[in-house]
DNA sequence: CTGGGGATGGGGCCC
DNA sequence: TGGGCCCCATCCCCA
C-alpha cells in the first residue's frame, strides 16, 4: 500500500525496524535460510549450528508421551534438550499443526521481524537463546506475528518442519529434564495451535465480513489457508507479548514494507480497517502515518498526542492516557490494534477525556457538513446525534444502570430503564452520567494484590481471604460486616452490612438477593454525586463508606455484584458477578444467622441509605457494628482504594472478603475457594452449591479481538457484530477465562513485564 | 401479546 | 440568531 511507506517513513522507522529489534539490517536482508527445513537465520553462527543439527529429521512433528525418541524419525522433532532448541523446532512447530501447515511460513521477510521481537527477549524463545531462530520462537513465545502475514505470493512453500537436532548429551539415560521440557514445549504448541485455529476461524470470519466491504481488498480468500493462519495470530500475538504497542504498530508497518507483497502485514489490519471504515476512509495507520495523525481531523486532540502508545490505547479503548499502554497490554495488542484502526468503543464525549468519534474520524465525519456515518453512510443534523447513532455500530454503552449495571447507548434509555427499577429501588437515583466502561476493564474488577494488607496491623497479605480471616482475628473473631439480620427480605440486605439496613430496612430491596450487589455499588456511585448534601443526614459511617468507595473514584463503581444483569457485565463484573451471586446464594441461607447483630434500619426516606449500602457491601468495613468512622476509614477496602488500579483489586477482594466476612468465623479455617471466582464457601457443599452458579451463567464467552467477556454467547455475538463486524462468535471459553482476564495475574501488569504471556490462555485444555 | 431495549426525530435550552 | 446539546417521546425489534 502506498501508505505503508508512508507510514514507515512517518515513523521514522525503518521499514524492517533491524535494528531496533536487534536485527542486523544487512543480515536481515539476506537471512540465511536452511536448505532442508527451511529455517531462516539471520546469525551465521546460528545458521552454522543449525545446519549441523537440521540433519534428516522429517518435518514430522510428534508428541511425546513420555518417552523419548530422539532418533525416531516419527517423534524427532520433539525430544529437543531445551538448550539446543533453535529456530527449527519453532518451525516444525508452526508447520506441524494439521489445520495450520502452511499457516507460518517461513517467509524472509517475516523472520527478521519477529526475530527481533524475539531477541526483545520477551519470549521463551529468547530465554532458550534460539532467538535468533527466524520466526521458530515466534510461536512460542507468541504469536506475535502480528508481524507479518505473509502474502502468498511471498511466502515460499511451508517450510518444512525442521529437523529436530538431536541434543548432544541427550541420550535415553539422560535425566528426564528435557523430556520435561519437552513436554512442556509440547503443550505449548498445542496451545498455540488451538490459538492458531482459533484465530484462523477468527480470521477467515474477519475475511468474510471484509469481502462484503472490500476497499483496496488485500485479503483475498486464497490467502486464508497460508498467510491466514500467520496473519490470524498477529492480532493475538500482542497478548502473548509484553510487546508495547507502538512495537506492535511499527511492526505492522514494518512488515508491510518489508513485504514484498503489500498485503501481508496489512491484511489484518485492513480487514479490520474496512470493517471499521466501510465507507472508505483513510486508514488513522495509512492516512497520516501511525504516529502523527491517525486522526485527521484538523483539531487536535488532547488524548492523542500523536504518539502510537496513545494512539493505541486511547481511541478505543478509553483507557486512560494513563493506562492505555497498560491496558493495551493486558487486554491484547490485537485490541489495540484495532483499537487504532477503529473508532470502535469510542467512549462519548464527556469530558473523560475520551475521544469523540467526531475526533477519531475526523472532518471526514461531515461530509457537506453533514454528520454522516461511516458504518453506514447514515447522516445525521447534529454530531451529538451521530455520536449516539455511532454507539449502535460501536456497541459502546456509556450509560450504566446503577441498580443493576445493565449499560444504554442513551441517557434517555437509561432513564426509561431505570424507571422500571423505581418501583423496587424508589429510594435510588439513576446516575446521569455515563460511567466509561474502560472501568469494567480494570485489571488487577498481582502487585496491587500482594499489597492487601491489614488495615490494623498493616501486614500484607496475597489473598483476600486470608486478609478477612486476619482481620478477623483483630475484630475478635466477629464478623466484621456481620449485622443483624432483618427479619424480611431486606435481610438480604445486610449481608452487606448494617448500612443496607439502612436501605432495605424499608424494604427498599426486597428479596432480591441477587440484585443486592449491584444496586448497592450502584447507588453509591450515584448517591455520591446526586446526594452529597443528604449524606449528612445519613450517619457517619454511611457518608463514610460510601465515601471511603467512591474515593477510589468510578473503578469502584465499576465492581458489580449483580449477575443477574449482568449483561452488562465486562470481565470483570462477570466475575464479580459471579462471586457476588455465590454470596447472595450464601447469605439467603446465613443470613438469618448472622444478621442478628445489624443495627436497627435506619429511616428509609433517607435517599443517602442506598449509598452505604453499597459501600457495606463493598467495604466490608469491620465492624459497623463497632462504631463505624474509624473502622470504616481503616477498612481494607479503604486502605487498597486510594487509588488505580489497587481500587479494583479491592473491589474484587471486596467481594470475596464480603463472602467470608459473612461466614461463620470459624468456618474460616475449612474454607473451600471457587477456582473460578476464588470465593471461599466453608463446606463442600456450599462451593458445589456456589459453583453451580457458574455454569448457570453459561461459558464466558471471551471476544477473540477485544478479550472482552460476556456471559451470554448472544452477547458476545451482538458485540461481535457490532464492535468487530463479525458475525460469529467464538468458542467460550470458560468461567476462568474471566477471570483471567480480570482477577488473574495473567493480565496484570507485573506479568506482562516479565514477558510471559500475558494471557495464560487458561482456556486451553493443555494448560492445566 | 407484552415488556424491555435500541434507535431516532423533534423540541427546548444554552452558548 | 444559529448551532449544538440534551431530553423526551416514539417507533421498531426482539424475546
Amino acid at each position: 500500500m502506498a501508505h505503508e511507506s508512508e507510514r514507515s517513513s512517518r515513523l521514522g522507522v525503518p521499514c524492517g525496524e533491524p535494528a531496533e529489534l536487534g536485527g542486523d539490517a544487512s543480515e536481515e536482508d539476506h537471512p540465511q535460510v536452511c536448505a532442508k527445513c527451511c529455517a531462516q537465520f539471520t546469525d551465521p553462527t546460528e545458521f552454522l549450528a543449525h545446519q549441523n543439527a537440521c540433519s534428516t529429521d522429517p518435518p514430522v512433528m510428534v508428541i511425546i508421551g513420555g518417552q523419548e525418541n530422539p532418533n525416531n524419525s516419527s517423534a524427532s522433532s520433539e525430544p529437543r534438550p531445551e538448550g539446543h532448541n533453535n529456530p527449527q523446532v519453532m518451525d516444525t512447530e508452526h508447520s506441524n499443526p494439521p489445520d495450520s501447515g502452511s499457516s507460518v511460513p517461513t517467509d524472509p521477510t517475516w523472520g527478521p521481524e519477529r526475530r527481533g521481537e524475539e531477541s526483545s527477549g520477551h519470549f521463551l524463545v529468547a530465554a532458550t537463546g534460539t532467538a535468533a531462530g527466524g520466526g521458530g520462537g515466534l510461536i512460542l513465545a507468541s504469536p506475535k506475528l502480528g508481524a507479518t502475514p505473509l502474502p502468498p505470493e511471498s511466502t515460499p512453500a511451508p517450510p518444512p518442519p525442521p529437523p529436530p537436532p538431536p541434543p548432544p548429551g541427550v541420550g535415553s539415560g539422560h535425566l528426564n529434564i528435557p523430556l520435561i521440557l519437552e513436554e512442556l514445549r509440547v503443550l505449548q504448541q498445542r496451545q498455540i495451535h488451538q490459538m492458531q485455529m482459533t484465530e484462523q476461524i477468527c480470521r477467515q470470519v474477519l475475511l468474510l465480513g471484509s469481502l462484503g466491504q472490500t476497499v483496496g481488498a488485500p485479503a483475498s480468500p486464497s490467502e486464508l489457508p497460508g498467510t491466514g493462519t500467520a496473519s490470524s495470530t498477529k492480532p493475538l500475538l500482542p497478548l502473548f507479548s509484553p510487546i508495547k504497542p507502538v512495537q506492535t504498530s511499527k511492526t505492522l508497518a514494518s512488515s508491510s514494507s518489508s513485504s514484498s507483497s503489500s498485503s501481508g502485514a496489512e491484511t489484518p489490519k485492513q480487514a479490520f480497517f474496512h470493517l471499521y471504515h466501510p465507507l472508505g476512509s483513510q486508514h488513522p495507520f495509512s492516512a497520516g502515518g501511525v504516529g502523527r495523525s491517525h486522526k485527521p481531523t484538523p483539531a487536535p486532540s488532547p488524548a492523542l498526542p500523536g504518539s502510537t502508545d496513545q494512539l493505541i490505547a486511547s481511541p478505543h479503548l478509553a483507557f486512560p492516557s494513563t493506562t492505555g499502554l497498560l491496558a493495551a497490554q493486558c487486554l491484547g495488542a490485537a485490541r489495540g490494534l484495532e483499537a487504532t484502526a477503529s473508532p470502535g468503543l469510542l467512549k462519548p464525549k464527556n469530558g473523560s477525556g475520551e475521544l469523540s468519534y467526531g475526533e477519531v474520524m475526523g472532518p471526514l465525519e461531515k461530509p457537506g457538513g453533514r454528520h454522516k456515518c461511516r458504518f453506514c453512510a447514515k447522516v445525521f443534523g447534529s454530531d451529538s446525534a451521530l455520536q449516539i447513532h455511532l454507539r449502535s455500530h460501536t456497541g459502546e454503552r456509556p450509560y450504566k444502570c446503577n441498580v443493576c449495571g445493565n449499560r444504554f447507548t442513551t441517557r434517555g434509555n437509561l432513564k426509561v430503564h431505570f424507571h422500571r427499577h423505581r418501583e423496587k429501588y424508589p429510594h435510588v437515583q439513576m446516575n446521569p452520567h455515563p460511567v466509561p466502561e474502560h472501568l469494567d476493564y480494570v485489571i488487577t474488577s498481582p502487585a496491587a494484590r500482594a499489597q492487601n494488607s491489614c488495615p490494623i496491623c498493616q501486614k500484607k497479605f496475597t489473598n483476600a481471604v486470608t486478609l478477612q480471616q486476619h482481620v478477623r482475628m483483630h475484630l475478635g473473631g466477629q464478623i466484621p460486616n456481620g449485622g443483624t439480620a432483618l427479619p424480611e427480605g431486606g435481610g438480604a440486605a445486610q449481608e452487606n452490612g448494617s448500612e443496607q439496613s439502612t436501605v432495605s430496612g424499608a424494604g427498599s430491596f426486597p428479596q432480591q438477593q441477587s440484585q443486592q450487589p449491584s444496586p448497592e455499588e450502584e447507588l453509591s456511585e450515584e448517591e455520591e454525586e446526586e446526594d452529597e448534601e443528604e449524606e449528612e443526614d445519613v450517619t457517619d459511617e454511611d457518608s463514610l463508606a460510601g465515601r471511603g468507595s467512591e474515593s477510589g473514584g468510578e473503578k469502584a463503581i465499576s465492581v458489580r455484584g449483580d449477575s443477574e444483569e449482568a449483561s452488562g457485565a465486562e470481565e470483570e463484573v462477570g466475575t464479580v458477578a459471579a462471586a457476588a451471586t455465590a454470596g447472595k446464594e450464601m447469605d439467603s441461607n446465613e443470613k438469618t444467622t448472622q444478621q442478628s447483630s445489624l443495627p436497627p434500619p435506619p429511616p428509609p426516606d433517607s435517599l443517602d441509605q442506598p449509598q452505604p449500602m453499597e459501600q457495606g457491601s463493598s467495604g466490608v468495613l469491620g465492624g459497623k457494628e463497632e462504631g463505624g468512622k474509624p473502622e470504616r476509614s481503616s477498612s481494607p477496602a479503604s486502605a487498597l482504594t486510594p487509588e488505580g488500579e489497587a481500587t479494583s483489586v479491592t473491589l474484587v477482594e471486596e467481594l470475596s472478603l464480603q463472602e467470608a466476612m459473612r461466614k461463620e468465623p470459624g468456618e474460616s479455617s475449612s474454607r473451600k475457594a471457587c477456582e473460578v471466582c476464588g470465593q471461599a464457601f466453608p463446606s463442600q457443599a456450599a462451593l458445589e452449591e456456589h459453583q453451580k452458579t457458574h455454569p448457570k451463567e453459561g461459558p464466558l464467552f471471551t471476544c477473540v479481538f477485544c478479550r472482552q467477556g460476556f456471559l451470554e454467547r448472544a452477547t458476545l455475538k451482538k458485540h461481535m457484530l457490532l464492535a468487530h463486524h463479525q458475525v460469529q462468535p467464538f468458542a467460550p471459553h470458560g468461567p476462568q477465562n474471566i477471570a483471567a482476564l480480570s482477577l488473574v495475574p495473567g493480565c496484570s501488569p507485573s506479568i506482562t513485564s516479565t514477558g510471559l504471556s500475558p494471557f495464560p490462555r487458561k482456556d486451553d485444555p493443555t494448560i492445566p
